[in-house]
DNA sequence: CACGGTGCCTGAGAGC
DNA sequence: TGCTCTCAGGCACCGT
């Protein structure tokens, strides 16, 4: 499930080998993997040079010479694979973006959006200070130059809600998904449900601080994957999944004290916490 | 306004 | 064996 360490795993792979390419076609195969407000069709994209590829939170998008741009996100399962155009199709190939140059096998190389659940899509959008459309209500990274921490902290002090989902919460800090929330929660020792305001300031930089780590730790692994869900842009899984204290190991004990790990169920997800560390 | 709940989607795996 | 059911969770949207 490509939460932000899978998508910047992603954009470092693409950008090594896609910036200074031209698109020389590009097309869709399904329904739904252009986005309904994508300004105009993924075929638009075809003779624009890619001049950059710029991620925040779990969205990224390829800055093009031209005065729009190509956002992807790569929802549930969704995996941009580069590869040889000659390379036979593999199911739930949604869309594919064919450059120029050629490998030294001699063939073309394209960028092909796969994914499976199809909660994924590709857009191409207007940017507005180089931030695209459908990422302008999306709030900064914690790996962004610009990220105000003390900003984060006062936004969440004052929720009513549980902690969990204000960490998931894109408009208040962007990239964590259930499986890195999960994480933080435990490095920070931190109950998923306690509601924001019952936390000091203290607890909630602890948090975002945990959370950047584990974060910034999964991206050094390559991502974490557990199936054929997430890959890199070569098909490859990262090994970032053995290194989850928490997440999927309801019943196995605690690293730190040795109780058993629980799975609880609310907002709808899955929460796997420790009921000792995290009171 | 803030928050909680629901829909979208497919295939793996469990249970009968 | 083969069917049906549940689960996974990204974001957008709706109702309270």
């Amino acid at each position: 499930m490509p939460e932000l360490p899978e998508v910047e795993t992603v954009r470092a792979g693409l950008a090594k080998h896609v910036i200074g390419r031209r698109i020389l076609t590009a097309q869709s195969f399904h329904p739904r993997a252009i986005k309904h407000s994508s300004i105009a069709p993924i075929s638009t994209v075809a003779g624009a040079k890619i001049t950059a590829v710029k991620r925040r939170g779990k969205f990224l998008w390829f800055e093009l010479d031209r005065d729009f741009t190509l956002v992807a996100h790569l929802g549930m399962s969704g995996q941009l694979l580069l590869q040889s155009s000659n390379y036979p199709a593999q199911a739930h190939l949604r869309a594919k973006i064919c450059l120029s140059g050629k490998w030294s096998s001699g063939k073309r190389s394209e960028i092909r959006f796969i994914d499976q659940r199809t909660f994924g899509w590709l857009s191409v959008e207007l940017a507005k200070e180089k931030i695209p459309t459908s990422v302008a209500h999306i709030a900064l990274d914690p790996f962004e130059a610009e990220f105000d921490l003390k900003a984060v902290i006062s936004k969440i002090r004052v929720k009513k809600s549980a902690i969990k989902p204000a960490l998931l919460n894109q408009e208040i800090i962007s990239g964590i998904g259930n499986i890195y929330a999960d994480e933080a929660l435990w490095r920070a020792k931190i109950h998923p449900e306690i509601i924001c305001e019952e936390l000091s300031d203290i607890e909630i930089k602890k948090l975002i601080s945990c959370a950047t780590k584990v974060m910034q730790s999964a991206i050094a692994a390559g991502g974490t994957s557990f199936d054929e869900q997430y890959k890199n842009v070569n098909g490859e899984s990262g090994y970032f999944s053995r290194s989850l204290s928490v997440y999927g190991r309801a019943g196995e004990p605690c690293s730190r004290c040795r109780t058993g790990i629980r799975r609880i169920a609310f907002a709808n997800r899955s929460s796997h916490f420790c009921p000792r560390c995290q009171r």
